[in-house]
DNA sequence: GCTTAGACTTGTCGGTAAAGGG
DNA sequence: CCCTTTACCGACAAGTCTAAGC
């Protein structure tokens, strides 16, 4: 319990695949440091507006109007959306007018009262142009990167993660978000705290500026900060995930979601008898973490108004789930139906025990659709009653836990000896899908998805027409063999039996590319791979089962993951 | 205790570079 | 080699969770 840098631990378990009971508690080195030593350049600006040229015009009422530069650049932020859907929305359309009209001069104020009547054209036609033109200022781009995309973290060079300053334009948020339209405003120099340590050389702000403040604080890990205007909330400079501070904390969270694994029989026991509690506070307590258990639901924290309306366990309301005492020959079975996180749909029919029904259905009795479920509890009150379980331990904890349990469980079944790579492979994929199904991470069918799988069609077609013309003709070149041999048609026959089994295994790596396609139409694999699974999992079981990892993980997967591609070994166990 | 601010992780999307097929 | 398709990567929004403040 009194280790406190985990760092010098790391390379221990290069040697051994242990669980480091006791470790969980985090970098919390009792002072929270983070760092002894931070310099760096400074967050990279956007370019500052360009005006339009004077043949590109905005017209108000079909009359040519010229703007003034600032409500100009605000224009140009609509102008270059009006290809988008969400343009057309009235609450899009609302609060970006309301946002420009604040900013006009008192003129322009008194001609534009009507987004009706803007013409917008010209200034999309000019974009639309202008985005062809942009190409190749590679080398320029390549020099801001080297000189603002690194920093020093502990005398270590370090990439940072997102180094530009997030231009001005119109919010968009995800959703039925109430903001979207809203003038996102350009961030000066005035507006940004840089935070690096003492002695460093501190990065000099833009020629005529001077930052908001600077300051020294080692217990937090951002390099730079502001507050974006939509919501006030704060946005950070951070570094890469590649870096070893973020490295560390990534193991720490796996290595926490070990440890739940390690207890997690008892604190199921635990939440199954409070379905039983005689306080309803403790009844929705062990209802709302079986959900979270069983179905990796988020946490679900109350949310600022102003936002889109989405929740998560602790945040459902009666309208979100319907009871059926027995449906498609199931007996008691919860529907959901909400909104979450991003404002994906979660949707699910789930038979439960029946202890759980019958406590809905008493959370439900005498409530309005739009009440909360469980309304005793928050998830502040359900982490702190995790956090006595064992330490470390919160709702989020449980979607890392189940997911890289399931990745491992999956691959374990479904992996055979005398697979090929490609079919390995292609069982990594399912394991994988099988965890961002239970994650629920959706994404929309890619918009060419009918086609590519059409053609993918007609080239399995084609081959196993290739394959039938080689299986004649190899019966041919038997028959030719066996009339009259020779050194020349016993090369032929040897000739076409490679053919056709080339072309057969062609065909059936189309066939297995296909399947894969399908599989994966609707599902996201990135969100789950990056952020729920073990690396370790992936690492050991590509060396077990001689799959290069390459095939598994990308370059910035590889490099995130670099910590686990160096310590794990095929015997690793989650 | 409860609320709010702050810091950090998780999430989807869209543009662009790179790969792949005709 | 060119064009299309796919994979990758950055952008930035939206969550979770802790702790500061009252």
């Amino acid at each position: 319990f009194f280790f406190c840098d985990l760092s010098h631990l790391l390379p221990i378990l290069k040697y051994k695949s242990v669980v480091y009971v006791g470790l969980w508690e985090e970098g919390k080195s009792s002072d929270g440091q983070k760092w002894t030593t931070l310099e760096h350049n400074g967050p990279l600006f956007p370019p500052e507006y360009e005006p339009l040229p004077n043949n590109v015009v905005f017209y108000y009422s079909g009359e040519a109007f010229k703007l003034g530069l600032a409500s100009e650049e605000i224009a140009t932020f609509y102008a270059k959306m009006l290809d988008h859907e969400y343009t057309t929305k009235e609450v899009f359309q609302k609060n970006f007018f309301n946002d420009w009209r604040e900013e006009m001069t008192e003129d322009e104020r008194k001609v534009i009262k009507k987004l009706s009547k803007c013409n917008f054209s010209e200034l999309h036609a000019y974009f639309v142009n202008k985005a062809e033109e942009k190409k190749n200022m590679t080398k320029e781009e390549k020099q801001l990167t080297e000189q603002y995309g690194f920093c020093f973290l502990d005398g270590h060079r370090e990439k940072i993660g997102n180094f530009r300053v997030e231009p001005p334009g119109l919010f968009r948020g995800r959703g039925e978000h109430p903001k979207m339209g809203k003038l996102k405003k350009r961030i000066q120099p005035e507006d940004i705290t840089i935070n690096c340590s003492k002695g460093s050389r501190i990065p000099g702000p833009p020629q005529g500026h001077k930052w908001r403040k600077v300051q020294h604080d080692n217990t937090v890990t951002w390099l730079a900060s502001w507050v974006e205007n939509i919501q006030g909330h704060p946005k950070y400079i951070m570094l890469n995930p590649s870096s070893k501070l973020k490295g560390e904390k990534d193991w720490q969270k796996y290595e926490t979601a070990r440890n739940l694994k390690l207890r997690v029989d008892s604190i199921r026991r635990q939440y199954q008898s409070d379905w039983s509690s005689h306080e309803m506070r403790n009844r929705q307590r062990g209802v709302a973490l079986y959900f979270i258990d069983k179905l990796a639901l988020r946490a679900g924290n109350e949310k600022e108004d102003d936002t889109a309306d989405t929740v998560g366990c602790c945040s459902l309301r009666v309208e979100h789930i319907t009871l059926h005492k027995e449906l498609d020959g199931k007996e008691w079975v919860v529907e959901f139906d909400f909104l979450g996180k991003d404002s994906i749909r979660y949707y699910n029919k789930v038979p439960v025990e029946k202890r759980v029904f019958k406590n809905l259905k008493l959370f439900m009795e005498n409530k309005d659709p739009d009440d909360d479920l469980f309304d005793r509890i928050n998830t502040t009150y359900l982490n702190k009653n995790l956090n006595e379980s064992m330490a470390g331990l919160t709702a989020k904890v449980f979607r890392t836990f189940n997911a890289s349990t399931t990745l491992q469980d999956q691959l374990n079944i479904m992996t055979k000896e005398d697979m090929t790579v490609e079919e390995k492979i292609l069982a990594y994929n399912r394991a994988n899908r099988a965890v961002a199904i239970l994650c629920n991470h959706q994404r929309a069918a890619p918009k060419t998805f009918e086609k590519s799988m059409q053609l993918l069609q007609e080239k399995i077609k084609k081959k196993k027409e290739q394959i039938e013309l080689a299986k004649r003709e190899l019966k041919e070149a038997k028959n030719a063999h066996r009339e009259r041999p020779s050194d020349k048609s016993k090369n032929l026959v040897a000739k076409k039996e490679k053919v056709l089994k080339r072309l057969q295994e062609q065909l059936k790596k189309l066939q297995l590319q296909m399947t894969d396609k399908e599989e994966n139409k609707v599902i996201a694999l990135g969100t789950s791979k990056l952020n729920y699974l073990d690396p370790r999992i992936t690492v050991a079981w590509c060396k077990k089962h001689k799959v290069p990892i390459e095939k598994i993980y990308n370059k910035t997967q590889r490099d995130k993951f670099a910590w686990a591609i160096d310590m794990t070994d095929e015997d690793f166990e989650f």
